[in-house]
DNA sequence: GTTTAGCACTCGAAGCAACAGAGTGCTAAA
DNA sequence: TTTAGCACTCTGTTGCTTCGAGTGCTAAAC
């Protein structure tokens, strides 16, 4: 069967007026959305071909159509007209996402911030980090006779700290072994070679000074672990209540978006700008309920990390685009412009 | 009328019943809980007693009786037989907190981490944090030409760091002046001190150096700032889903819990060392449904902060005490061995 | 050949009666 | 004072009917 022009304008009403109602939509409701005039029969005609067609299908036999995958999938590739965000918006978000400035967690915290009560889904974001991370620089501040701080800066930018106590008293000779072994070992190498492996051999190089030393390193490695597992932010969560149509599978989306580490591979699969999986299009079955709109972002013209959004599969997807776009490359700008000096 | 052994002893078995099952316990049904033997209708009788001096009642005519609000009091007061902790449990327990030594929030992540866990409840707690607490170190940390890392540490061993841009280049000079400004003016200052006004004179005092230099004590302020307010730690939310009782006030709760200054009044309320609130005793019309158990812990031998769990109203009172007691005494023993040296 | 009017049909939602089951309160006997 | 017995009440379930929305099909109109 063919994809008339007609076609294409009752797939394209079908699908705005599920995305604003929630409600199934018959043949007479559509009746006033179209810029045609027939009878709501001739409507019938073509929702039965669209449906065969695989870009519709019913709830039950007696009620309207809903778009299916397939019917999404073709809106948003070739029928849907993308709306901008307007000026004010724009800047609104701008004004948010920069005040988190300075350490990209807390940066790409804002952002998803913003995009989750900008779009009333959960936001969430990968930070720009990778195996190709490597330290920066570490330092021990101490603060008490047993105690120190330890505080890892990778060459993402990601800042790390962690308290830290010590069996034996912190001397200012500690403190510069410290830095001499890090000086050593540590800054320039990656973040994945602080492996415990790593350090049992070093720590038994240390001689007389292991005892001392083991503890701070210990967890120095925790914070590179830390920093290279906790990359995905979450915010905006709560939102998903707001969705009815998620029912029961809420709880289960909920408890698979608090995991991280396939949040964590979602982000970072689509080679593309933008990445919009819808429904069953997703191969986690806990987000067969669920769309998904990734936004990467590049830093310094290398893709680093991702936004994304995840809802129902009746999202707004005209306006959510852009603004998913529009946020993404302003993360991407802010980061390129910070860590490069 | 008044309150027999016998009563007591019904009395005891229905909330007991009652908190095991979820269900309205009938007068059959407690024909076996009990160690003397009467009818059901006997039962019934005493029962029907209770109901009227307001311990139990009815949530329809057909039903079994369910506690009032009065009745879980009666019996955590006077009836209830404490279960202490297993020697197991409180070395899993002891392991577990341990390791989330040095900084007092990770410490405190722990212990809500294990009660959420052990309890299936959410847990809430607060860091010892008070308007006491003073600042004991300023760190900046140069990490690009106009990037700086600034690190706070409180004096009750609160760690907080934040990036931080500057619009002029950071020299060793920058770096010296600041660290001669903190020593001057926020050292061993309180943090409520460290108000913007106080920062608007500072930085008018510092003429030419002014425009360097503010930035960072604008991120400075926002530490202080952080330190004081972000003090309630939240785990386990997602437990709620498990108690249905809770029904469709769970979202209202949710919302409820991550708000966190309501959460911080509430923990910082009592004056006992544990302290429960059952439904309808607590004053946010959010918990009417929940009962709190709040247990508080001391820092060398003064009130510092509190751990708590939110739950159903028919919680197991009579082991749950006896454990957040247990917990909260172990967060005390800790952080007081950790901050005086 | 396409469009439309008309109509029978399907299915879910809502309302209602019947009924079983759990549990109570009361009365009268032990 | 306790108990057995019984009538009563209330909920939850099941099955039935009705209502309405919406479809699919057919035959007539354009």
């Amino acid at each position: 069967m063919e994809m008339t022009q007609r076609k294409q304008k009752i797939l394209a009403a079908v699908v705005e007026s599920y995305i604003r109602t929630g409600e199934p939509v018959g043949s007479k409701n559509l009746l006033g959305e179209l810029d045609f005039s027939v009878s709501s029969a001739t409507i019938r005609n073509e929702m039965a071909d669209l449906a065969e067609m695989g870009y519709l299908e019913q709830p039950h036999t007696s009620a309207g159509r809903v778009p299916t995958t397939l019917g999404y999938r073709y809106y948003i590739d070739k029928l849907m007209n993308k709306l901008e965000p307007t000026e004010e918006d724009r800047k609104a978000i701008a004004k948010t996402v920069s005040s988190g400035s300075g350490d990209p967690e807390q940066l790409l915290e804002k952002a998803g911030e913003v995009i989750a009560r900008l779009t009333g889904c959960a936001a969430v974001s990968t930070m720009p980090l990778g195996e190709k991370a490597t330290v920066r620089r570490a330092e021990i501040v101490p603060v008490g006779t047993r105690t120190a701080m330890i505080v890892l800066l990778t060459s993402a930018g990601t800042l790390k700290s962690k308290a830290c106590r010590s069996d034996m008293p912190i001397t200012p000779q500690t403190v510069e072994r410290f830095y001499s072994v890090c000086a050593a070992h540590f800054v320039g190498k990656p973040l994945e070679d602080i492996s415990t492996v790593m350090l049992q051999t070093l720590v038994a190089s240390l001689g007389e000074h292991a005892l001392e030393m083991s503890s701070f390193f210990v967890t120095l490695a925790d914070l590179a672990a830390d920093a290279l597992s906790s990359d995905v932010l979450l915010e905006g969560q709560s939102n998903l209540f707001n969705h009815r149509e998620l029912g029961g599978n809420i709880i289960e989306l909920m408890e698979f978006l608090r995991k991280g580490e396939p949040i964590s591979k979602l982000l970072s699969k689509g080679k593309d700008d933008i990445d919009i999986k819808i429904g069953t299009e997703n191969e986690y079955k806990q987000l067969a309920n669920s769309s998904v709109i990734i936004s990467h972002y590049d830093v310094n013209g290398s893709r680093s990390g991702a936004l994304g959004i995840i809802g129902p599969t009746r999202l707004n997807y005209a306006k959510l685009i852009p603004y998913m776009q529009f946020v993404s490359g302003l993360v991407g700008d802010i980061l390129s412009e910070s860590i490069d000096d």
